[in-house]
DNA sequence: TTGAAAGCGCTAACAG
DNA sequence: CTGTTAGCGCTTTCAA
């Protein structure tokens, strides 16, 4: 494998120049310019990123957590990818499983210079050591976040989001309005779910302590939950759930219990993942814009790492899509 | 932040030394080996992987290109990444969306040394090209692959996947049986065909052209497909489908042309990705052991890398699941 | 058992 | 415009 040594004696050059060249130094001859991209094309010389990197101090690469590789995430990560090859680095995505332990040996791999920065969508670690953390190295945190820890974030605005969708409820006549949500500590969620209160409270209907579930992202949870639901004496004529999963869940469960979607019971989802349109009946649901999710992180982080401190809160639009399984 | 060189100063040796108590070098005095690890901690010293792996000529990184991050491959993603770490490798992943140009630039980071091997999953490329980058660097093919080309590969037997799933279809009494393929050249895609013809044939069936669709991997090619073959004068009672995805999209017409699906006409799925439980009904299909086939990818690589290099060929067991879309 | 020193391949002052 | 040179942080002979 040649290096720059040889391409400079093919060249009959320094290594300098030959370095000026590859990097598109405006102080080199035409001739000169000539003679060393001839050398590099006969020798078939590409040069290796790694000492360059070492030199400049810098990977390259930026860290990409996430909890799992699931649908929803791809669009980001499809995002994130166009972007960051764009400005030059490559992406290293990773799925941590929301395992603290996993996501801290991650982390080290900023002090093993292996990266430049973190784009995190798992706000596992405690927000202290993610400040702390943000003290030596660019971190951003895409989707979910932590307030006042100093952190640059993107985000949709979960709560006019949820408002919306809950307030969509209500216009289309229903009263008796659940919610299927999460047991976790996300931001998304304690948003979502205040959002449900309040838009319930804003429009004069009771909030009833038994028509908000808990569970996990996972279609069973959303199976077990619309089971409890729709079981009620007076079970709720239509379910806000946390996320595309749970609905699905949520529509199996009420076809399970031969109740029709949407005459008898109105579902909506969360995210608008792929599986949204290939449900039966399709589903209604508040889409976030996985793409653009991903290239603001992108961007952020670009921000962060030529210079930036103060952190930049985005909130990207999102948007209801009512599809078949609301009436 | 530290280097090599404060560690050494502090614990009062070379760097040597502190080269071999971090690489557990046996010839170091218990004495030396306790001073400097006293130092490491007492600076908090992380080693710069760049400049190791520049030393050692490697990177340490695998290059794992897929087409698409959708829930097929996430699976695959998760055995990747456990192996991988396991083994001191960082996996990274990169959707390629099957554009040859693209695929072609990343492999430039195994020049750049940027990786050290790739895990290939789309085949886009031409053999020829796989095989001479193969030469000089560990491709391992993942899923799909070429026949002959002297790669490594793993997958399933998808010949004998699909022969069983058409079989079940005539053990259930169907005589009328279609399949939704794709136009793609996989050979995954050729075994298939290959297979439902062969299985209809020996069971004194007729292939019949009209029965065999081809479009692409997506719902919408599912739904496009099923329609034109649901308004057959004779349509089939049972559809094989290339994919979960495709076999949604035919339910999803199946139920939009007011037939019940399994009563009416028999969808079966393949890949059993998550979707495949969620819909209505749930979807019956050939189950792939996705994180064995991305684990043993690695395997793979490992061998290739550590020497051998006769080309060895995997084929993992597969599993027909019978779920409420299929009678 | 330990240290000195030579690189790995590249970039960036600095001189000329 | 070009070359010389000094590293980036680490590993690894080679001697001692």
């Amino acid at each position: 494998m040649p290096t720059i040594i040889d391409v400079a004696q093919e060249a009959g050059v320094s290594t300098a120049t030959v370095s000026r060249v590859l990097n598109n130094s405006r102080s080199v001859s035409e001739e000169t310019c000539r003679r060393v991209k001839a050398a590099i094309a006969k020798l078939d010389y590409t040069p290796n990123m790694g000492s360059r990197n070492l030199r400049r101090k810098e990977s390259r690469v930026i860290l990409v957590m996430l909890p799992d590789i699931g649908t929803f995430y791809g669009g980001i990560l499809a995002g994130i990818d166009i972007r960051a090859r764009q400005a030059g680095y490559n992406p290293l995505i990773t799925a941590t499983n929301r395992n603290p332990v996993h996501e801290r040996e991650l982390t080290r791999m900023l002090d093993q210079r292996l990266a430049d920065g973190v784009i995190c969508m798992t706000p596992t670690l405690p927000s202290r050591e993610m400040a702390a953390l943000n003290e030596r190295f660019p971190v951003i945190q895409c989707c979910e976040y932590y307030e006042n820890a100093g952190l640059s974030h993107v985000s949709i605005d979960n709560y006019t989001a949820t408002y919306q969708a809950a307030s969509y409820f209500v216009r289309t006549g229903h009263t008796r309005i659940g919610m299927i949500s999460s047991t976790n500590a996300y931001i998304s969620t304690r948003l979502r779910e205040k959002a449900y209160r309040q838009a319930l409270e804003d429009n004069g209907l009771p909030f009833r302590p038994e028509y908000l579930r808990q569970g996990t992202y996972s279609f069973e949870s959303g199976y077990e939950h619309a089971q409890v639901l729709l079981h009620l004496d007076e079970p709720p004529t239509a379910i806000l759930c946390i996320c595309d999963s749970v609905a699905a869940g949520c529509i199996s469960a009420a076809i399970r219990a031969s109740m029709r979607v949407p005459e008898d019971v109105s579902v909506m989802g969360f995210d608008n993942i792929n599986i949204a349109k290939m449900l039966q009946p399709s589903l209604s649901t508040v889409a976030q814009p996985l793409r653009r999710l991903g290239a603001t992180a992108v961007e952020l982080f670009l921000e962060r790492i030529s210079g930036r401190r103060e952190p930049v809160e985005i909130f990207l639009p999102h948007e209801l899509v009512i599809r078949n399984s609301t009436r």
